[in-house]
DNA sequence: TCTGGGGTCCTAGGACCC
DNA sequence: TCTGGGGTCCTAGGACCC
């Protein structure tokens, strides 16, 4: 039997939030229908465009470029800060709501799941009545638009989603595909970026279709095992699943934008001690242990590299993670100024097994261990702004424990 | 006062083992 | 004096997504 997936997408998820958001707060009017953006700080280089507003997007302001150059482009925007606590509240409350009807929904991201139409069809009747159905309660109710992509596949619903917006429905069954998505441009193609749209159209191959009809063995010399892949997606073959179980977090990351590059430990290893301290806390929170610690760094010419180590056994430990970052920053770094740095967290366990080490104090670690998740409870407690008291007192309880 | 942050997946090369 | 190949683990980097 043929699938019938929908694929649902938050038109200017993080503008439309927002706008609610200022809303409630008795803002008097909607910034939807403003020039308006989602920007990060300019003055702490995080000032680039997150989301933009329709009018926005009419004068030429598009989503990564610096508020600089969108201020350019339209002198009357302007932008407001995200929320992310908000947005993920937003996010909750749309996959919530759309779990009444199916339990077959994939969280693709905070703004867009996929959802397995197929399988409640029975219930619920024609798909494109049903779209239309939650779309209306989704605004209703929760006051922000969606679009809705309808199609056999995964990658067809997530398409149809992107054809135009905002509050649009859009079918892209296989019978579809030809007149409705061969003739779009390669770019459009999901699993297609900047790289490889390039080399595409060197190739002569500008098309969906021009691709959908390319000789996959011609490709293999550019693009190795991809290129079967690239040619079955402009197709609209995908066989993947709507997968609903949210599967386990494969690595935990934090890392941030220095306000001006720096090339002093004494300056970075505070910050590299609180990257620390957000990585570990994410990991303690999942009951995680993590193999793998990698140090990220982002020189001045935005050239990004890692340097990274398994460890001989996994850790949640706040110390023993700023201890190894320490290490491999001082490896690692190419002692150039640095604009970027961040710690990553790989191959997540769910318990320690310890290997036997004649250099390792067990006690001292499970004391350790332990002592995190009271700091833990204490931040829970007396909030993020006391971090700097619980610093203190995690030095206190420190002696304590010696 | 130009360019975020958090993810996933894939590939390639070297080390190491059998 | 010459000199296999296959598998797995580890590290680094790149491409892509929202």
């Amino acid at each position: 039997m043929e699938r019938i997936i929908f694929h649902i997408d938050v038109n200017n998820a993080f503008l439309s939030w927002t706008a609610l958001d200022l809303l409630n707060q008795g803002y008097k009017y909607d910034i939807r229908d403003s020039y308006a953006a989602i920007g990060g700080d300019e003055k702490s280089r995080r000032g680039i465009v997150l989301a933009k507003s329709p009018k926005a997007k009419k004068c030429g302001v598009v989503t990564g470029e610096t508020l600089y150059m969108a201020r350019k482009k339209c002198p009357a925007i302007r932008f407001y800060p995200p929320n992310y606590k908000w947005y993920q509240q937003n996010s909750n409350a749309l996959f919530q709501l759309l779990s009444k009807y199916s339990p077959d929904i994939e969280v693709a991201s905070i703004d867009e799941c996929y959802l397995d139409y197929g399988k409640v069809q029975k219930l619920y009747g024609d798909p494109y009545e049903f779209a239309k159905k939650i779309q209306k309660e989704i605004l209703d109710t929760l006051g922000f638009t969606v679009n809705i992509g309808i199609a056999n596949s995964k990658l067809c619903a997530k398409m149809a989603s992107d054809f135009s917006k905002p509050y649009k429905i859009h079918t892209l069954y296989k019978h579809e595909i030809k007149e409705k998505m061969f003739p779009l441009p390669i770019d459009d193609l999901f699993g297609i970026g900047k790289q490889t749209s390039a080399k595409l159209h060197q190739l002569n191959i500008h098309t969906i279709s021009d691709l959908a009809h390319a000789d996959t063995a011609y490709l293999y010399k550019y693009f190795k095992n991809s290129a079967v892949k690239m040619v079955e997606w402009a197709n609209g073959i995908d066989d993947s699943e709507v997968i609903s179980e949210q599967t386990e977090r494969k690595g935990i990351s934090n890392t941030t934008t220095l306000p001006r590059d720096m090339s002093h430990t004494d300056e970075i290893f505070p910050i590299l001690h609180a990257i620390s301290e957000n990585v570990s806390l994410s990991l303690r929170k999942k009951h995680k242990y993590a193999s793998v610690v990698a140090v990220i760094f982002k020189d001045k010419f935005f050239k990004s590299y890692t340097h990274q180590r398994k460890l001989d056994n996994p850790t949640c430990s706040t110390s023993e993670i700023f201890e190894v970052s320490k290490e491999l920053f001082l490896e690692g770094w190419k002692r150039d100024p640095i604009r970027l740095i961040g710690i990553r967290l790989d191959q997540l366990t769910d318990h320690v097994s310890y290997q036997a080490s004649l250099f390792e104090d067990f006690e001292e670690k499970k004391e350790n261990e332990k002592l995190d998740f009271v700091v833990d409870e204490i931040k829970k407690k007396f909030g993020e702004q006391v971090i700097g008291k619980a610093s203190l007192a995690e030095n206190k309880i420190k002696r304590k424990f010696d």
